[in-house]
DNA sequence: GAAAGGCTTAAGACAAACCTTAAGAAAAAC
DNA sequence: GTTTTTCTTAAGGTTTGTCTTAAGCCTTTC
C-alpha cells in the first residue's frame, strides 16, 4: 500500500519554491514543485495529492482560479501563500475554500507547523466521513463506487455494487430476498422471483474469480443471503 | 396472544371502500372501514391499526392533515391512495412521512403486494429494535437471524429459528402444538400432526450438540413445550 | 405392572428453495 | 442507428428442508 503524503508546491520564486520543498521533505513527505498555474494542473490531474501549497500571484494563470479549479473536482486541502498580508485576502481565501494561509516572509517553523495541522485536520474528517466497506480481503470505496478483491479491482455491474454494498453494511445479517430486492431495485417484490438469484450468482462468479480461495457470500437456505464470515 | 393485523381503510368512496376491505379480507387481515378523515381518527384514538390506507380526497378533513395527526402521535405506516396522479403528489406525500403511494385507478394485485410489503418492512425493523433474546447461554439475535449457544454459532433452519424465537419471547409460557403450529406455519392446526414433534426434536439436537450439558426445551404432558429454567 | 396414549427419533420420500446457464429484451454507449 | 453491456426470464439440475411413517420409549392411569 502506498503511504506517500504527497505535497504539490506551487510558486513561481525559484528560491521559495525550493525552500518550501525542503522543509516538506524535513517532514518526510514528498513534494513536487510546480512553478506555474498551468504546470500544477497538469501534476493535479496525473496524481492524487493531499495537499496543496498555493502561491496567490502566478504566471500563466492565477492562484484564485487554479484553487476554484481544485475544488471543482474534490476535496484536497489547500493552504495559500501570499505576499499581500491584507485581511482581504486572507478572508477571500479562505473563503473560496483555502484551509490555511500563510504570509510571506513565512517563518520556517510555521510552516512546518501548519502543513501538519492541515493534514491531521484532513486525515480526521475523512476517516469520519471516508466510506470504504471492508469484509475479508474485499475492499468497497463508496465514494469511488469501486471494488477491490485481492488486490484487484473487479468490474460490477449497478446492481451487483448495489447488492454487495447492502450485505457488505451489515455483514453478519441476513437479508431476505425481499429485502434485497426492495432495496436494491427499489420497487415491491413479487415472490417467487429469480432476478436477485442470478445477480447473487453473477456477484458471486466476478468474486471468485478476483480469490477462487475464498467464499464470500453465504445462502441461508429459507431466509436469505448475507456475508460469510 | 391478538395477531390479528387491523387496517384502517380511510376512503370517502362506498365502492372503492369496500373493494379495499374485501382485498384485505382476502389476505387474512381485518379491515376497518371509515368514511370521512373525523371518522378515522375516532378509530385511531379507540385502536391500534397497523397500517393506514389513507384517500388523500376526504370530506371533513383532508388526508394530508390525517397524516400529518398520524405522524404526531405514533408510527403507524401509512400507504396513500390518490386520483391525483402527478409527481407532486406522490414526492410530498411520501417526504411527510407516508410510507407508499398507489394512484387511482388501480390494480387489485398490486394493492394487495403493496400492503404486505409495507407490512413486512415495518415488522423487520420493529423486530430489529428488540435486538437480542436471552436464555441460559442461548443468544438469539433478531436482526441477523442468528443464534449462539455456548458461545458458538448454531446453523438453523427457519421452522427451527421460527419455533426457538417463538418460545423464547414467553420464556416462562407453555405454548401448545395448535399454538406452536399456528404460529410458526400459519395454517390451521388440524391435530394429530407429528410435525412439531419432529422440528422441537432436531431442534433440541442442535442445542444439544451445542452445549450437551444443558437442556433447553421442557416436554409438557398433554399440553405442549416451554422454555426449561 | 399392563395397557393406553402421548412423546421421541431416525430414515426415506418428496417438495421447495436455490444455482447455473443461456438466450432474448432492454438500456446504455458509441 | 449500431454495437455493447446489462438485465430479465426460463429451463434443467442440484441441494437442502420438510413431512410422513413407523418403531420404540416414557408417563399416566387403572
Amino acid at each position: 500500500m502506498d503511504e506517500t503524503i504527497r505535497i504539490l508546491v506551487v510558486e513561481d520564486d525559484d528560491d521559495i519554491n525550493k525552500l518550501l520543498c525542503k522543509i516538506i521533505k524535513k517532514s518526510n513527505y514528498k513534494p513536487q514543485p510546480a512553478y506555474s498555474g498551468t504546470e500544477a494542473l497538469i501534476y493535479l490531474e496525473k496524481q492524487k495529492y493531499d495537499l496543496v501549497l498555493l502561491d496567490l500571484m502566478l504566471p500563466g494563470m492565477n492562484g484564485e482560479k487554479i484553487l476554484a479549479k481544485i475544488r471543482e473536482q474534490g476535496t484536497i486541502p489547500v493552504i495559500i501563500i501570499s505576499a499581500k498580508n491584507e485581511k482581504e485576502t486572507k478572508i477571500h481565501s479562505l473563503r473560496s475554500g483555502a484551509d490555511d494561509f500563510i504570509s510571506k516572509p513565512f517563518d520556517v517553523d510555521e510552516v512546518s507547523a501548519r502543513i501538519d495541522s492541515v493534514l491531521r485536520r484532513y486525515k480526521e474528517s475523512n476517516i469520519a466521513h471516508k466510506k470504504v466497506l471492508t469484509h475479508k480481503d474485499i475492499h468497497l470505496d463508496l465514494e469511488t463506487k469501486t471494488v477491490h478483491v485481492n488486490g484487484e479491482e473487479i468490474a460490477l455491474t449497478v446492481r451487483e455494487y448495489k447488492i454487495l454494498t447492502l450485505l457488505m453494511t451489515s455483514p453478519k445479517k441476513i437479508f431476505s430476498k425481499a429485502n434485497l430486492f426492495e432495496s436494491v431495485w427499489g420497487e415491491i417484490y413479487h415472490g417467487d422471483d429469480n432476478t436477485v438469484n442470478v445477480h447473487v450468482s453473477n456477484l458471486r462468479n466476478k468474486l471468485a474469480k478476483a480469490n477462487p480461495n475464498e467464499e464470500y457470500i453465504e445462502t441461508i437456505w429459507g431466509m436469505g443471503y448475507r456475508m460469510k464470515s
